[in-house]
DNA sequence: GCTCAGTTTCCTGTTT
DNA sequence: TAAACAGGAAACTGAG
């Protein structure tokens, strides 16, 4: 399923969002999409079905939301029909993560007509490819405390109340309590090959058989992102093997660097883009 | 401070 | 013989 986009995007840019006709008591804040992880010239609107999913996948990982949360088949759509989604659209295709997804798309759509305040967050920039996924985080009582109550507008299952924002902000962060798991590190890996090329390949991407090619790159990599120089692949191997009794990875018996996507990994299958 | 999930580290034994 | 696999056990880490 998709979400078909109720408005026009010009309408939508107008009515759904604007520094003017928002939350004039609440201070606004950006988390720096639009500043740091997109150029600036980079405009949702003419953005491809994989930049698009490229977008949802560097949104979740910046907030550090399992994947498994949102499915990647509702945003089966090009930027411009992205863009098109109102707030509502969100919701319906997102769930609980639809008005951190809203406010992104909104900030980049609206990237350098508003005044924002910068420094609130933190960001760790990095050159190297791992930045690419996951190495924001964001200070206690982060944007989760300030961010949903301001961007729900009335009557939506965002949460209002202290105990229900607390429980929203735990479902969200709590699967991923340290951001970027190994699986979805080494599904980003496949998916964006052009980042790194000869890591790890597809051996068939429709069952999601895969191959390290590069083992110890790939160990090396993981540990630069865990900050954690001693990293191996054997220690990396061990943390993989605990996903076989999760349902996250499949054995492959008889095959050395081979593992298999499971039913509980999400994200993967290309009809999940 | 406690609990929990998700690793990380170390280890021994087995398979390729 | 080396590299990889398998899995037990304990420790660690960050977040709620």
């Amino acid at each position: 399923m998709s979400v078909t986009p109720s408005t026009t995007l010009d309408s939508q840019l107008t009515a759904t969002w604007s520094p003017t006709n928002s939350y004039p008591d609440v201070p606004m804040v950006t988390s720096g999409y639009s500043n740091r992880l997109w150029p600036p010239d980079s405009q949702p609107q003419f953005w491809s079905k994989f930049q698009v999913w490229e977008w949802l996948q560097q949104v979740m990982d910046m907030h550090q939301i399992d994947a498994s949360s949102v499915p990647f088949q509702n945003f089966d759509m090009d930027g411009h029909q992205l863009c098109s989604l109102n707030y509502q659209d969100f919701i319906h295709a997102a769930g609980s993560a639809g008005p951190i997804l809203f406010h992104s798309i909104t900030e980049l759509k609206w990237s350098g007509q508003y005044h924002v305040e910068l420094g609130q967050l933190e960001i760790k920039p990095e050159l190297d490819f791992s930045c690419s996924f996951s190495d924001v985080s964001y200070p206690p009582g982060d944007i989760y405390d300030t961010l949903i109550p301001h961007v729900a507008p009335v009557a939506s299952p965002t949460p209002s109340s202290p105990d229900i924002k607390r429980s929203f902000s735990r479902q969200v962060k709590k699967h991923n309590p340290r951001g970027t798991h190994l699986w979805e590190f080494i599904r980003d890996i496949l998916l964006n090959p052009e980042r790194n090329p000869g890591l790890i390949k597809w051996e068939d991407r429709t069952e999601g058989v895969f191959r390290f090619l590069k083992s110890n790159a790939v160990a090396e990599l993981w540990g630069k992102k865990k900050n954690n120089s001693s990293m191996t692949y054997e220690k990396l191997s061990r943390a993989m093997r605990y996903y076989y009794k999760r349902g996250i990875l499949e054995r492959v018996d008889g095959r050395r660097l081979v593992y298999k996507f499971g039913k509980n990994a999400r994200g993967w299958r290309e009809s999940d883009m």
